[in-house]
DNA sequence: GTTATAGTGAAACGAACGGTACAGAACATT
DNA sequence: AATGTTCTGTACCGTTCGTTTCACTATAAC
């Protein structure tokens, strides 16, 4: 039928998602998102029709590649308080791990949350969809410690819920600004799951 | 010497200071900042000698017209645990009663977090600097509250400062997300303050 | 090989940006 | 009233923005 594309439209995504990441959606600029992917900026309107759809393919991209594996062991059958824990350690490592010049670091959607989302409907939209599915995957895995731990106090749970997502969200936003606090806010998080739930007894055979 | 200034500097800042606390450092634009302080851009340029003059004085504004007021309750010489109750009281009321497109929704220099503050030395030490002055006097006001309630468990207040800095910080963010979820934070962060200090008898005479 | 279709690159579009130059208006001083 | 300084409005500066146009090239189908 013609000519096909010569780039990958994955790894193009990708690299503007980092740009966007790093800059915002307004401080994006289409010479940053070609120097990025080295793709021209008529090829990028050919393939995502505006500087929008590309960033909402990148926001797809992070929602698929970021965010749901991070939140895979938390939604898992049987989900409790280890899962709780390495959630909140392994987000921590992340925030250690990554330069302080890193685009990556923060939460591309928590930094929509102050920009973008505030006057743009579809934005807030999607801003509000990773809070709540944040949310549930915190309170699946509470309830599940709470299962097994026969904790008494459930009715404590939206309390829970929003101390830990409050914890996850500040961590985010100041991982620009203080990343030891960044990490202690993390730390913090998974002090408290330890504190709610007695630990179990060590593993025998 | 000559003519003098026609307008008030302090109502002119705090126009301007809207339009940022709206828009963001990037996003207000002159014209913006024109029409709303009504005062014409070479007269801005002439007070202010830049964008960023301005937006530096509105920042300072910001923190001692809102911020300081709202920290004093807590920094106060014996505040404690009904300090730290009305705080989270009052900046929940003031979360609620703005209408949903109010331009002061949320907090400056929450909103700078994730913008200005990313690649912006200045800016980012002065949302640290805000950040500080929040958990300092949390610190404070927790500290009192421990010593009225004799509480064996001040071990723990980095934990409760990093907690209920996190749910307002938290609460300041989703301000222009999901207004009933940024109220129902900080009703919770006043709900951990009552669950970790037991309520005082009533005053009697 | 021809043709139709589609990706690519350079250049340029109008709009909006932050910032400035300058003439003139306004007022304190003399 | 004359003078000198300062404030203000208009108009424009060069730059950058997102977007579009168009000629060109490459390739699949015939």
């Amino acid at each position: 039928m013609g000519r096909l594309q010569t780039f990958d439209s994955t790894t193009v995504v990708q690299s503007a998602r980092d740009v966007f990441w790093d800059l915002g959606y307004d401080g994006a600029s289409l010479a940053d998102l070609e120097a990025a992917t080295g793709v021209n900026r008529s090829s990028l309107y050919h393939a995502f029709g505006s500087k929008r759809g590309l960033f909402d393919a990148a926001v797809a991209d992070y929602r698929d590649t970021v965010i749901r594996p991070r939140l895979r062991g938390l939604q898992a059958d049987g989900a409790g308080r280890p899962e709780l824990i390495a959630y909140f350690d392994e987000l921590r490592e992340a925030v250690g791990r990554l330069p302080l010049d890193s685009p990556r670091r923060g939460c591309l959607l928590v930094n929509c949350a102050t920009g973008l989302a505030s006057h743009d409907e579809p934005a807030r939209e999607v801003v509000e969809a990773y809070r709540t599915d944040l949310a549930s995957a915190l309170r699946h895995a509470l309830a599940g410690a709470a299962l097994a731990a026969a904790d008494d106090r459930s009715d404590r749970t939206d309390e829970r819920v929003r101390t830990l997502a409050s914890l996850s969200m500040s961590a985010m936003l100041l991982a620009r600004v203080n990343a030891a606090e960044s990490a202690a806010l993390l730390t913090t998080a998974a002090d408290q799951v330890r504190a709610w739930f007695p630990a179990p007894p060590p593993a025998t055979r």
